[in-house]
DNA sequence: TTGCTCCTCACGTCACGTGAGGTGGC
DNA sequence: TTGCTCCTCACGTCACGTGAGGTGGC
């Protein structure tokens, strides 16, 4: 409850050889990526390193980054940076279309009320874009980039 | 009008020496991009690379990565697939907020003729999240694309 | 022929993982 | 004391740029 740590997953609890053991990488790799700012895990009384779950599970991604991937670590940071804006993106767009969605259902439920059925001269029913429609989220997106053109 | 290259710069026009003068690099590390895939230009008559701008422009990017940022060539491959998704994303979401914008002018303007004014307990007038509300274009950017938020 | 293109091979440099060696506090 | 931690230095390996060397078609 008082708990300072939302989850067990922030709390800085593993020391390096441990860490090291949890990641599968070296305790000197573990340090040369925390004076490189790759995973910089907490400190006890300003000596020892202290890993939490979450810094374990970083440290699992950058190995898979470089090892399966060959990624060097300039690139693993810049990758890691992008990942969290693209997920921040993906979270807005979900949110925009639910939103977008709750919104066509009240317009279309006034509509509705107005007596006298769908008036579409009136251009008061939104039609929705076909791009919008036809928009998956985040397919494997090879050529997926192709626009329709759609000229209304 | 019938020219099979919606602009120019789709041309496939250089040949590898004056790509390599354009992009700055050498006509040897052209080739082992295309080997690579990284930049993979047209050919002439089955031999003859042919490079466009878009293609100067994709070395060009590649430089930058390369030489500023430290990144090597599976990271920059990553990077280059991870961008693009990033950007359909960003068109994405400013679609999507065109379309609520004007989407919530459709239910403002119904609700508005049906006379007795906002009857707020209905629910039929959506409040806009604050997270939507709140959110900037990417920061981090020239922030040129700068959205007034103009609420009605 | 000249000047381009193509290719492969080899070398130099640099990034990075990891071992060695020596220190200090529970 | 033992077993951890901390640090720096050095070495081996690998990625990558680039030069050399030799080919073929306008």
């Amino acid at each position: 409850m008082s708990n300072p740590y939302e989850l067990s997953d922030d709390m800085p609890v593993y020391v390096i050889s441990v860490a090291a053991q949890l990641s599968g990488m070296h305790p000197q790799t573990l340090r040369a990526y925390d004076r490189l700012g790759l995973v910089s895990p907490g400190r006890s009384q300003g000596r020892g390193r202290r890993y939490s779950m979450r810094d374990i599970l970083a440290l699992r991604e950058i190995q898979r980054l470089s090892q399966e991937e060959g990624v060097n670590l300039s690139g693993i940071k810049l990758i890691l940076d992008q990942l969290r804006e693209l997920e921040q993106a993906r979270r807005l767009i979900t949110e925009l279309r639910v939103e977008l969605e709750s919104t066509r259902a009240v317009a279309a439920r006034l509509a509705e009320l107005r007596r006298g059925g769908t008036d579409t001269r009136s251009g008061l029913v939104p039609v929705r874009s076909a791009r919008v429609a036809a928009w998956e989220p985040m397919t494997g997106q090879p050529s997926g980039t192709e626009q329709p053109r759609g000229d209304k």
